[in-house]
DNA sequence: ATTATTTATTGATATATTTCGATAAATCTA
DNA sequence: TAGATTTATCGAAATATATCAATAAATAAT
């Protein structure tokens, strides 16, 4: 992983709503439905997209749909290159 | 460590910059001093001290005075344990 | 003591990010 | 098909962050 990609999800990781939303991705042992994420967040709406998109777009979860519904998937292979880059930085 | 400490050092992770910083202290294989980084990072003082402060803040770094100049050290144990925060969202 | 060097602070401006209301798009249900 | 539900997009406003010029503070060198 290079610096550019580190520091994107440095900045995705950088802010309690998204935080909270991998806690969730977490607490859901699986994946999570984004329609869930209104009772936890207290957010509108726009922003809960808002967010996940950022997340998607540094590749720390993928999503799919079913229905008209949106699953969020953990990606463990992105948050491991990226702990790999952040143990590069240790003296 | 809590989100609030994570959030702030996935902050403090999320600029060129600072990254840039690291990656030099780390270089130096030991200890930085401040004046090195006029050449390295193309900011004017303030801002690199700016971003020192931030690193400080976070615990991420430390320093101390050897007279008039500034020597950064990297703080590894702050970043074995925002790792270890990381690791508990995967899933 | 005076001057030069290094770091810190202040205040202003520019840039980036977060948030929401309004609304659109997609899909499900009756 | 019509209405309900879920997610996405757009544009505007609020908030946060980065940057620099000017200048202060601390220390070193002459």
């Amino acid at each position: 992983m290079d610096s550019k990609k580190a520091e994107k999800i440095s900045k995705a990781l950088g802010d309690p709503n998204r935080l909270k939303i991998l806690k969730e991705i977490k607490k859901s042992s699986d994946c999570l439905y984004c329609v869930d994420l209104n009772n936890t967040l207290d957010l509108a709406q726009p922003s809960i997209c808002h967010h996940l998109k950022l997340l998607i777009d540094t590749e720390l979860i993928t999503s799919d749909k079913e229905g008209r519904n949106v699953r969020y998937y953990m990606n463990n292979k992105v948050m491991e290159d990226y702990i790999k880059f952040l143990e590069t930085l240790k003296v």
